[in-house]
This record gives C-alpha cells, structure tokens and sequence, in this order.
RNA sequence: GGACGGGUGGCCGAGUGGUCGAAGGCAACGGUUUGCUAAACCGUCAUACGGUCAAAAGCUGUAUCGAGGGUUCGAAUCCCUCCCCGUCCGCCA
C-alpha cells in the first residue's frame, strides 16, 4: 500500500511507476477520489458537530428539568443529512481503499527499465555448469528410474502436479531443509519458527497476494488461505505492532510446505517437480529500520546463494527488471541454479525488498526511543526452495549408470550416504 | 461442538444512557525541593483523519473504550453479528 500523502504530492511519480511496471495511469482517478472523499468528510464532520452541540444542549436542558422537544427537532432534522453523508463518505472511502489495495509497490530507482524477464539484468554468476561425458537426464527420467519418485502414485490420489518420493529421495527433501535451517539459523543470524501454515484474510492481505492474486492461493472450507509461502506467516509476526528499535533488524526464517494454484501457469512445467500446488522451502524475512533495508537486501541475497555454493551448484543471479517484479517488491534480485536436464538457468529464489508497502497493510511499525512509531521495512528471500533444490542435486550430480552423488555438504545428514542409487 | 466469564489509554483499573477521550493508580517525561540518591509536591502525558496555515507550530473539528451493524436527540454503557482470550464439558493428534 502507498501512501496517499505521497501521491497528493507527487502523483506523477506514481503513474511513472506504474508505467516502468507496465500499467496505466491512475493518479487522476486515485487523487479524484481522494479529494471526494475529503469533502464528503467535511462535510460530514460539520454536520456531526452541529449534531454533538445539541445534543450536549439536551442533556442540559433535561439536567434542569426544562423542555428540550424543540431541540430535539432540530436534532432529528439533520439526522437524514447525517445518515446519507455517512453512507457516501464511506462509499468513496471503500472505493479509494479497493484502488489502493491494487496498487503495485514503486520499483526503486536501481530496477532496470523493461516488460519482462527479457529485460533482467545479470549481476553475477557463481561455477562452472558440468560438462556431462554423457547425455545428462532431467530429474524425472533420474527419479523414476531410481525408483524413488513417483508422480502417477500421486495423481491416482491428488491429480497434477504432485508427486510422492520415497526412500534416499524422501530423506534428501528432509536433509535439504534441515542443512539450509543450519545454515541460515547457525551463520547467518535467522531465528527459526513453526508458523501457522493456515491464514486469515487479512495476513495475506498484509504481504499483498490479496486482494488480486486470490486465484493463485488454495483456500479452506473454513476460510482460511493456505500460505503460498512462509513470508505470509513470517512477515505477519510484526503485524499490529510496534517493536523497539533495538530488535532491528529481526532476521526470521521458517521451513514450511508452500501451496500454489498455479492458476495461471497451465501449460508451463507441467511434468516433473519443477512446479507443483505443493512444495517446501526454507523462508527468510528481514525487519528493519528504513536506512537499513538496502544493505540488508544484498546481504539475504548472499545468504540464499551461500546455500547453492555450499551445495556447489552453479546459478547466477538476476536483477529483476521494473515490468517482472512482484506486487509488493520494490526491487527483487532471482537466484537461478543451472540444471542440466533442461540446458539452462531456473529460478531457484527470490529475494525482495518491500520497503514499507507491506508494513502499510499490515500496520507493522517501530519506534526509535520517544519518537513516533515509523513504518518497518520487510523482505523476504527463499533460502531456498527445497523441491527446485532437489531437482537442482539430481540434475548436477547424476552420473553416467543413473546414480547421484550426494553433495558433501549433504552427507551429514544423510547418514553419511555418499550415494543414491537403484536398490 | 456445548455452557459460562471476559476484552476500557504504555500497564493496572473505575465507569450500565447525557459536557466521558474516559476517574484513580502505576510507569514515563518536565519542574520545584534536595549534598547525592530516594521521597514529597506541581505540571505534562492516546491515536488517526479532516479544516485552517506557503509549511510547521498552533488553533479547531470528527472518529476511536476488541471489530462491524443497530436503537436513541445522545452509547464505553442497551440490542444484534463477528473476532479474540479464559474456565468447564464433549471430541481428538
């Protein structure tokens, strides 16, 4: 969410943000709005004092046992003025609100110009993509053989898009999530949660897939959204809040499972575990002081890349361009690891600085000793997805008879298996 | 799922229809007193959004006593719905 004030004083900035994202113009429409609803309040506000002072005068009156009915007339003929003011003042109120809601962060000044992923920039690249002595195998043909991935036992229960792994690849999804907790918990400052993996409106409102991206989320009998991931839980702790000063930045992660409708991905991946309705990964989120969310940006971004250079997978990672970005980003840098099976880069993680446009939605706010509270600033990187991750090792590590290497960094918690292979 | 009891300012807590944004206390802040500390005393002490102003300050108005609706000239107080917390019962990993 913006800030209405900012866009009264610079509603061209606005709609040149909104055209860097590829959108139309609306600052007309939102400021139209805005100073409508502003005069209805006034308006209203008038009406409600003039209303107050009789009041107050009957009350006296009545205290002195005098006759207050004409008074009360005079009340009760502005009760309808009142009553429709009221009603059009919080209709135009809803409807500024319902715009604003739909309204996409600002890209930061930093974020290259361009529609779409074409338009992503490079900035680093980390390894040497393996040359293969032998036709490498994505890792659905290197699952299936092994016999430890199994999509059709899957789909005779929950459709497309699942899948069932068993055994060495059952454990190498709990070895992974377990390895990044470590990592990010043990070396780089995060404090692991178990989050509530079943929300309500107003969280998911909060980091911004509500109220335009309802399509993408699965959503209970009850009413309650399934998280799409751990940003939604992770990022909703500061919600309503006001926390001191000293606790930023507060560096929290969580490994969840992740649902996604996939709506609109029909036709895209749709064999193997690259995207799935379910899918693990490891959260991370940053709260921080406004001055202090950039370097905290680069610095989540080098945490996520750690796991894939611990692992040694080869990515690169991509400055996002103003027209691929999230909703709620201001700037967003992707992790992509290098997979053999399909010759090239996939999106791994995300990493994103917010700003204050998800602390507006959710109210979250600090305060620097006496002083107003202030909005916090969030982001939110995957460090990693697990399941891309898997894919990631499978895919890296195969070799010639079908079998997989287990990375070294993987060996602990894997028994000391150095190996998967056909049983 | 059933039956009760609760949600009031940073905290505690009073307030069942009329100058109540809300007594009192605690904490905090400013001051007086004081060798220092403490104590005592005095004062200040919610937020949001409007209007006024070039702007800020100030002044002024409106709203807010869990949320939303309703009754009433007037609601913290009465009614309805919902949310949350607690206790007991049932069920249950």
């Amino acid at each position: 969410m913006l800030d209405i004030r900012w866009i009264r004083e610079e509603p061209e900035a606005l709609d040149r943000a909104l055209s860097r994202r590829g959108q139309p113009p609306r600052a007309d429409l939102v400021l139209a709005l805005d100073r409508a609803r502003r005069d209805l309040q006034t308006r209203l506000q008038e009406l409600q004092s003039e209303r107050n002072r009789l009041s107050r005068e009957i009350g006296a009156a009545k205290a002195k046992k005098l006759d207050a009915g004409d008074l009360m007339t005079k009340v009760a003929a502005l009760k309808d003025d009142t009553a429709r003011l009221e009603a059009e003042e919080r209709a135009k109120a809803a409807e500024l609100d319902a715009l604003l809601a739909v309204v996409p962060n600002v890209p930061d000044a930093s974020v290259p110009d361009g529609k779409d992923e074409t338009a992503n920039v490079e900035v680093r690249r980390h390894g040497t993509p393996k040359k293969f002595a032998f036709a490498p195998k994505d890792h659905t043909a290197l699952g299936t053989a092994l016999g430890l991935m199994d999509f059709d036992a899957a789909a005779r229960m929950s459709g497309a898009r699942f899948v069932v792994l068993k055994g060495a690849l059952a454990r190498l999804e709990r070895a992974l999530g377990s390895f990044m907790l470590d990592l990010q918990t043990g070396e780089h400052g995060y404090s692991e949660h178990n989050v509530p993996h079943l929300v309500r409106d107003e969280a998911v409102f909060g980091t911004g897939q509500l109220p335009k991206f309802a399509d993408d989320l699965f959503k209970t009998t009850l009413g309650n959204w399934l998280i799409p991931t751990a940003e939604v839980s992770l990022t909703n702790l500061v919600r309503e809040q006001i926390v001191d000063d000293a606790v930023l930045p507060m560096r929290l992660t969580a490994y969840t499972p992740c649902y996604r409708s996939e709506a609109g991905a029909a036709g895209k991946d749709t064999t193997g575990m690259i995207r799935q309705h379910q899918f693990t990964k490891v959260e991370l989120v940053s709260i921080t002081r406004p001055e202090d969310s950039d370097a905290e940006h680069e610095r989540m971004t080098r945490c996520a890349e750690t796991v894939l250079e611990r692992l040694e997978l080869p990515y690169r990672t991509m400055l996002l361009s103003a027209g691929d970005m999230g909703f709620s980003s201001r700037k967003t840098y992707d992790i992509e690891v290098w997979l053999p099976g399909q010759d090239r880069y996939r999106e791994i993680s995300s990493c994103s600085n917010c700003g204050d446009f998800q602390a507006r939605r959710m109210n979250a706010r600090f305060r620097r000793g006496e002083q107003k509270p202030e909005f916090v600033h969030t982001l939110n990187g995957s460090g990693l997805a697990v399941g891309r991750t898997l894919v990631a090792v499978l895919e890296n590590y195969q070799n010639a008879d079908g079998s997989v290497t287990v990375p070294a960094a993987l060996r602990p918690y894997m028994g000391g298996m150095e190996k998967i292979a056909r049983a």
